[in-house]
DNA sequence: GACATTAGTTTTAATTTGCAACCTTATTGA
DNA sequence: TCAATAAGGTTGCAAATTAAAACTAATGTC
């Protein structure tokens, strides 16, 4: 890790990245977007090596995106919630399975995210101006804020 | 990498990940929206050692995320342009950034992301049901396609 | 012809990962 | 009561990955 450090970089993508940006801990935050919250369930529903998901457990409850609670009565089970912080990734782990169901699926996934109520699927995440009209790559720029 | 071989799993999220999911890959996208098309540009820009930055540019060339283009009429110097597959990460990115913007710089970014145009900031990248309206994510599923 | 630039590859060392085994504190059950 | 099992780790070691630096090789420039 010699990258121009994370966690001074003034980029934001990078400042992200340098919290979630790790195969393991993001497929913990999907498994615990799909309910998961306990330290063996992670462990065989992922398949992870027990080292490894304790670093990143402990890494991700640091980083505010898991909180540890205490589950069942004399404190040695325990529970990994999301946080706020760590729900808000939703967005973003949406929009990149939608891009991996078209590229990598060819618009043919074997699973689709869907509304709850309506079981109708959900709409394809995009970049709106302040008028709500979709923007493509080249019509944005980076402004000093 | 013992993950559950990320190629077959049927997971948009877990295949997509395999494809992107590496920080210096998402670094190297990001630079390539700003603009950077050259490997002494990428290594400079980036800080990252010529190895592990070749190494990654086959790959995501190799994943059709970037284009590899002969620039000068006598091939030794080499232009890598993003495809439309990999410009698609666009909104990816963008909800992520703003991730970052809100959780790590308590929505006092450094920079912003704007429209060229109006040079008014974008909107916030949301998950909108059918009818247009935002989820969140207790009030979805995933449902076989 | 001498030197610089671009785009790498190779080598070596440091770091990270994966795997297996072990540990500690409950809880179950015979 | 005492053994067995489960939860949630930690430790040690081998293997894989990464970083830094040096080295190539093909033009291009003065």
């Amino acid at each position: 890790m010699n990258r121009p450090n994370p966690a001074t970089d003034p980029c934001s993508l990078a400042r992200g990245l340098a919290e979630v940006g790790d195969w393991w801990s993001l497929m913990i935050i999907r498994e615990a977007m799909y309910g998961t919250r306990r330290f063996s369930d992670f462990q065989q529903n992922l398949g992870i090596a027990r080292n490894i998901l304790s670093d990143r457990l402990n890494k991700l409850v640091e980083r505010d995106i898991l909180r540890k609670v205490d589950a069942g009565e004399h404190g040695t089970r325990f529970e990994y919630r999301l946080t706020d912080k760590g729900r808000d990734l939703f967005v973003v782990l949406t929009a990149l399975r939608q891009w991996a169901d078209k590229w990598v699926f060819q618009n043919e996934p074997p699973f689709l995210l869907v509304d709850r109520i309506s079981d109708r699927p959900v709409q394809q995440v995009q970049v709106l101006d302040a008028d709500g009209q979709p923007l493509k790559l080249h019509q944005v720029a980076i402004a000093a804020s």
